[in-house]
DNA sequence: GAATTATTGACAGCATACTTACAAAGTGGA
DNA sequence: TCCACTTTGTAAGTATGCTGTCAATAATTC
C-alpha cells in the first residue's frame, strides 16, 4: 500500500491525547448527566456539594482550590445551588468581604439520595474495560492529574484550604 | 486509626473517573494553550483545521461527526475561523443549504508552523509517567474512547462522512 | 500609622458544550 | 403532484472554564 502523502489522515487528531481526553470528559458529563437527570444536579454542582458538606463554612476562594475548579466560574455555580436552595451564604463576621457556605437541609438530603446515581454513572465510565485494565486506567490517571497539577490554571489545593479554614473563622 | 463518618472526605470526588478526566482535559487545555499561545489557535479550532485540511469542501455537519464535536458548537468554532481568515466557506451548487469549507493559504501555512508546538503539548501532557505507562494510558483511553462511542453526545462517524462527501458534491 | 500589597467577591468578555426550536431546502412515497 | 419526513444551518438558553478588571477590605511593611 502507497503511503499518503502529509496531511491526508486525522492521526494527528485521533491519537493524540488531547483529543482523547476532551472526548472523554464529553463522554462522562454525559453518563453523569443521564445518570443524574432526575436530580437535575451537574457534575461540578455534585463536587462543590460534597466539598461543602466536608468543609461546612468554607467559603468560595478555599472551596475553588479545594475541587480545582476556576474562581471566577464557581461564582455562578454558587449562585446556581444556592437559587435551588441546596446551599446558604452567609456574611462572615471577622471579614466582611467572605461569604461563607453551608449545605441547607434540602442539599444534604439530595446528596444522600444522589449518591447511587452518581456511583452507577462513575462505573458505567470505565464498564466498557476489562476489570484489570480499569484498575490500571484509573491508578495511572491519578497519578498523571496528581503529577500535573501545577501544570493546571487551577491546582489542587485541599490541605492549604483546610488549614486556613481552622484558623480565621 | 478510627474511620471517619461518611461525608467528612472529599474521596468521593478525588478518587471519581468523572473528576479525574475533567481535570485532565483542563490540564491538556492549559498545556496546549500554553504551548501554542503564539499562534492564538485553540484545541478545538486546531482539530477543526486539520479535518478540513483531510476532507476539503467538507460541510459543517459533517465536520462535526468527523471530529465528534457537537454540530451547535462547530458554527461559532467555524465563524471565528473564519473571522481570522483560516478557512472560507462557500454554497454548494448541488444543495443549497450547504457551506463547504475549505483552508485558506493562511490557513494551511498555520497548520504547517503550529504542527511542532502540538507536538511539543502533547507530549508535555503523559511527560510525567513513565515511557511504558504513557503507552499504556494512551492505549488503555483509545480503547475506552473507542468502546464508549455511542455514549457521547456526539458519537465519532469518520467513514459515514467520507462515503458522502465524495458522493454528492 | 500610612502607604503599599494582597485577598475576596463580582463582573465583563470570549470560547466551548449541550438542548431545544425553527426555517429553508431536499427527498420519498402515496 | 402533493404531503410527510429529513437534513442543514442557525439561534436562543443554560452551564462550564478561562482572562481580565474592579472595588472593598485585610494584611504587611516601612
Amino acid at each position: 500500500m502507497p503511503s499518503k502523502p502529509t496531511g491526508i489522515t486525522m492521526d494527528a487528531v485521533y491519537t493524540a491525547p488531547g483529543y482523547l481526553f476532551r472526548r472523554m470528559q464529553q463522554i462522562a458529563v454525559a453518563i453523569f448527566m443521564e445518570e443524574c437527570k432526575a436530580f437535575d444536579l451537574t457534575p461540578v454542582q455534585y463536587a462543590a456539594l460534597i466539598a461543602i458538606r466536608t468543609h461546612p463554612g468554607i467559603d468560595a476562594t478555599r472551596l475553588s482550590a479545594v475541587i480545582a475548579f476556576d474562581r471566577s466560574t464557581l461564582g455562578s455555580v454558587i449562585e446556581r445551588l444556592e437559587a435551588k436552595q441546596l446551599i446558604e451564604r452567609k456574611p462572615a463576621s471577622s471579614d466582611k468581604r467572605v461569604k461563607l457556605l453551608h449545605l441547607t437541609k434540602s442539599g444534604t438530603a439530595l446528596l444522600r439520595e444522589i449518591m447511587s446515581s452518581v456511583d452507577r454513572a462513575q462505573a458505567r465510565m470505565l464498564q466498557p474495560l476489562k476489570a484489570a485494565d480499569r484498575k490500571v486506567l484509573l491508578a495511572l490517571l491519578m497519578q498523571l492529574v496528581d503529577l500535573n497539577n501545577e501544570a493546571s490554571r487551577v491546582p489542587l489545593r485541599a490541605e492549604d484550604a483546610l488549614e486556613h479554614l481552622g484558623k480565621s473563622i
